[in-house]
DNA sequence: CCAACCTGCGATAGCGATTTCGGGTTCGCC
DNA sequence: GGCGAACCCGAAATCGCTATCGCAGGTTGG
């Protein structure tokens, strides 16, 4: 048993191909009886159109690519997540690439991807986001894209959230437990969200009257075993801080861990926090104060403004969404 | 600057499309001269062949589906990577799609997805693997189909692993260690995975001349809440288990959280152990005592044998592979 | 020396959809 | 009744590539 094409779908229907195509691209001029006709000869034959040929047709390939480098899985599970939801709702596909963004044929690379598959647009993550070469190359060939909370967010769409702003609220946080000597697990220096949770740290730490500490500051990259890293330096101090905002769940992740292996009471002795409130965030013992990031809508979203873009129907914009404090047990007063 | 199409890559060697196409696809009676010739118009005009038009031309999509149904987030980004490292090898591409299995037009789902993109194969991940309408109909229409770890491996291909074999492993390696009242958190009884653990729990208990205890068996679903619920009745027993072996890592992890919230030390006044060696397993404290699956390999053995199978070159076959007992601090012997 | 093959390559016809373009019908309004 | 304008519809060209077939020209074998 073969597939039907639009031509059985046509003969079944008594009439012609073009008549048939407009019937189910909802074009106009398509008298609602001829409409019935059709559409019962689709159902009767099971008819879907071959993807592959209206690309051909249309110079549109009804696929999204979601380029990403090395971040942690469960984000980008959730953003897939959310890209998909997207996709799906508008019928198109998503293929996915992972990527070394760091290496030199980088670009290249992409360029490749794009020539052979066409995707109908992008999606961004970081640190891809904030690729010079990559995001000239995409404008230079009118690549459609968008970005996830992106560093520089003028003339891109996409979406973001007020990541310094958030990060200030934690340290507000551990202020009204009683904290003074807090410390912070720095993300990669080369994200944007390093840098905003960083500069919130600090804006907090300013608020509440208190003085930047360079001990305190210690530098990680977003993993596990930079915050384990990262907390037995802090842990190892002559003068421990009593509470620790590390930049993102694994790496506060890694601090728990750190103390729990030196012998350290969560949160008796020490107060940790992160962000993002990824699936790992409430899975650890003691479960972890964080900040929510809707991951997965930031994915829908964002997918939604890059297929808006596409078909040109309506403004396409840079969306914020919003990050929610989640306070679980692994902060307290200081005793 | 629009881009090269096979048209100018002919005109510019000075031949025809056919030749060019020839050259590209490794078809043999072309002089090596005219190969150079073409390869040189090739690399002038940046030339890649467009996906669309040559799906269009040889009814193949240079494409494999990846199917999978609410699995762990981290045990299936294992899995895409390994698929994508195989696509990647032969240019081939990959779409994800998430599914509901129980959903009642779930075959019809896929069908939908077959019939629109065509995918040239697609890999199965537990429990979509041992859904009997699915894999009918995908015989049914000659779709190519690998499975990893599928319960009914017989006619089909992809990638297994001794999981019974595993499982008692863990349990000799707990009963190494003195304990002899072992609980068992089981997974979900429709997935094989939580069968072969179960039988492989049982026959472990056997080896070592112990009884089974209905009360040391409680379900739970392969998800962190069900392995809080079960360790929670687990541990309100009158004669606690000295020891739990869940069926999977997510449960391990919600067994050890029980255990934190109820105040019990973890391994000091009970061993909790896992199966998988998923990124929590090493980010959990204390570091959980498991069984490694090389999940990424699998994804990668798995994609290379589809595409044995869709090549016709070689026999295509259900390979196996090997897991590896990996002893950290969440067991130890009772005192 | 001729038939029977290879080898190397090109002309042509699709693959299954959409786009273009144009020709009929119907309808509303003087 | 006449006459545009809007509405419906279909034939043919097209997208970029590969499959099919056939044509030279050279080699082989009997």
């Amino acid at each position: 048993m073969k597939r039907a094409t639009i031509n059985d779908v046509a003969r079944v229907a008594g009439t012609s191909k073009k008549t048939v195509s407009r019937v189910l691209n909802n074009e106009p001029n398509v008298r609602e009886s001829m409409r019935q006709r059709v559409m019962s000869a689709v159902a009767a034959l099971n008819y879907r159109p071959l993807t592959s040929a209206r690309s051909l047709a249309t110079n549109r390939s009804f696929m999204i690519g979601l380029l990403y480098d090395n971040l942690s899985p469960s984000y980008i599970m959730e953003v897939q997540a959310g890209v998909l939801e997207a996709c799906e709702a508008q019928h198109y596909s998503m293929m996915v690439q992972p990527l070394v963004s760091m290496a030199p044929d980088f670009v290249e690379r992409v360029e490749d991807i794009l020539s052979r598959h066409r995707p109908d647009g992008l999606i961004l993550t970081p640190p891809i986001t904030d690729h010079p070469q990559l995001l000239d190359s995409l404008r230079k060939n009118d690549v459609p894209f968008a970005s996830i909370a992106p560093m520089h967010a003028k003339g891109c769409i996409g979406v973001s959230l007020r990541e310094r702003e958030a990060a200030a609220t934690m340290v507000a946080h551990l202020v009204s437990l009683g904290h003074r000597r807090i410390a912070h697990i720095l993300g990669d220096p080369k994200h944007g969200a390093g840098i905003w949770r960083l500069a919130g740290y600090r804006d907090g730490l300013k608020r509440a009257g208190l003085k930047e500490n360079p001990a305190y500051m210690v530098q990680g990259r977003f993993s596990f075993e930079s915050g384990v890293a990262a907390a037995r330096q802090l842990l190892a101090l002559r003068q421990r801080p009593t509470a620790i905002f590390a930049a993102d769940d694994d790496m506060a992740t890694g601090a728990i861990w750190a103390a729990s292996e030196a012998g350290i009471a969560v949160p008796g002795e020490i107060s940790i926090c992160g962000f993002d409130d990824t699936t790992i965030a409430k899975q650890v013992w003691p479960p972890l104060t964080t900040i929510h990031q809707p991951v997965r809508e930031m994915g829908r979203r964002a997918t939604e403004e890059l297929l808006r873009r596409v078909h040109g129907k309506g403004e396409a914009t840079m969306v914020e969404v919003n990050y929610e404090m989640r306070i679980r047990a692994s902060t307290a007063p200081t005793s």
